[in-house]
Parts: structure tokens; C-alpha cells; sequence
DNA sequence: GTAACTGCAAATCCTTTGCTATGGA
DNA sequence: TCCATAGCAAAGGATTTGCAGTTAC
């Protein structure tokens, strides 16, 4: 993979942010560093970063949101103000027990809380 | 929600089978019952029985998968075959304290292993 | 009778891809 | 030089929507 200046802007708005940004957010913010950058080539970039095992990504609501955070964590989508907040890790998910059981492999694992965040529960208690 | 042969079609599909079609899937099967069903009907029908909690949907690899077994449980997505298993809960994922400590409510949980299944681990280990 | 439903087709959304030009090594 | 990468625009796949006709109640 060829050093490209494209891809280093992408890829610092990733480690930067901690918000999860979905492409066109990422190409948004891009714009700002190289302002003719393309829709495509942030998809194209996003492909190889993860590939590469450099980000992730997690679907929510329809479309992807992209995450620079490789330390194994789970996510808490708000569905009112669509709000992705990480959660750390308290417990093993599943043993190794029912793994060995199940004679699967696993290599990659995903768990998506949705609800309400703190501050959209407080509003919906104040005004119904 | 009035009464719709289709409706009770696609949901009797979802109910009797366990390997989570998609929308095409399910058409194809519902064709057989009512050969001029379209794709459109099998989506707004997933919508509102979705909608109306009689049936779940998760995404793996892109695309909706369907469920009519609404007992809370994971799943596992064969990256290889692409089928999906589903998975018992062991242990209770989120502790209430934590919960309590980030103020949020949860309603939704969804957690996704994928891996290879017992079979494609198999074949994988065999022939290389 | 009428509002919810259907089939069909067009529209939409997100993402990928083909093409030609550019630039990093 | 040469091949990975860029921009642009068109294509693609999955899902949604608009419309006119049909049907459950």
C-alpha cells in the first residue's frame, strides 16, 4: 500500500474523533484538508484501512460508521439523537465451553446496544 | 394491521424456518404459496411485522436477515457459508451498574460472532 | 363504503466500479 | 518509468415509495 496523502487525512479524522463518522461525515471533514476529495475515494480508502485491520466498522441504522478505536469495545447506538457512545468490556460473552461445543471458530465479535442515551432519556421524562 | 394472506404467508415462512432468509429469500418461498407476490409486498410486510414485534431482522454481510424466533439470543454468521446459527445466552453481557453509571436505558442488545462454522473449519483445515 | 392493502415500476440511498489522468517510489 | 491511487460519473444492489386498482371488514 502506496503512502497517499488522501489516506492520511482519512485516517487521522478516525483517530481523532471519537464520534464514528460514516463516510460522507468523513468526506466532510476531509474537504476542509483537500477540498476537491472525493466521495469514492474516502470509500475506496475506508475499504483498505480496514482491510489492513487499521479501523472498523459496524453498521447502525442502515449505513456504516467507521471507527478508529481498535481496543475491543462495544457500542450503544441512541436511536433519538443517534449518538454511538463506547462501551468497555465487562465479561466474557460467551464461553469457551459452548465454543468447543459448537466446534466454531470465532474471530470476530460485535455486540450493539441501542436505547436511549442519558440526555435524550432526561428530555423524554420532562416533556412526553 | 387488516388481515392479508400475504402477511400470514411471510410470517408463517419466518416462523418455520430457522436459517434467517432475506426479503429475496423470503419471496422466493411466499411464490409458492401466492405466485405473483411481489418484492415490494414482502418488504412492507417485514417492516410492519418488524414494526409490530412479531419478528426481528439483523444484518450480516450487508444485507437484512429475518427471524421469527423472538427469544432473546445471539448469532453466529459462517463468513464462508454464510449460514447463520444461532447462539444461547449465557451470561448477562452489561452489569446494571453500569448501566446506572452511563444513564442510559437499553432496549435493544444485538451481539454477532462471526468465525467459520464446525463444517467450513473443517474443510479450511483440510485442504488449505 | 373505505381505508388498508396489493402489484408494478420508478425512485432513492448507500456503496462500488470503470475510466482516464496523476503522482509517489 | 510504472503501477497504485485519484477524481469523476455512471452502475449496482438493497430497500422504499407513488400510484392506481383491489379487498378485508
Amino acid at each position: 500500500m502506496r503512502y497517499s496523502p488522501q489516506r492520511e487525512v482519512i485516517f487521522n479524522i478516525l483517530k481523532n474523533s471519537h464520534d464514528h463518522p460514516t463516510a460522507e461525515m468523513i468526506l466532510k471533514r476531509a474537504n476542509e484538508k483537500i477540498p476537491n476529495m472525493s466521495l469514492g475515494t474516502v470509500y475506496r480508502n475506508l475499504k483498505q484501512l480496514k482491510d489492513s485491520n487499521k479501523i472498523s466498522s459496524h453498521i447502525f441504522s442502515g449505513s456504516h460508521h467507521y471507527d478508529g478505536n481498535m481496543n475491543p469495545h462495544h457500542h450503544f447506538y441512541c436511536k433519538k439523537c443517534e449518538t454511538i457512545i463506547d462501551i468497555p468490556i465487562e465479561y466474557p460473552i460467551i464461553s469457551k465451553n459452548l465454543i468447543n461445543k459448537l466446534q466454531i471458530s470465532v474471530e470476530g465479535m460485535e455486540l450493539s446496544l441501542t436505547g436511549l442515551c442519558s440526555d435524550c432519556k432526561q428530555k423524554t421524562g420532562e416533556k412526553p
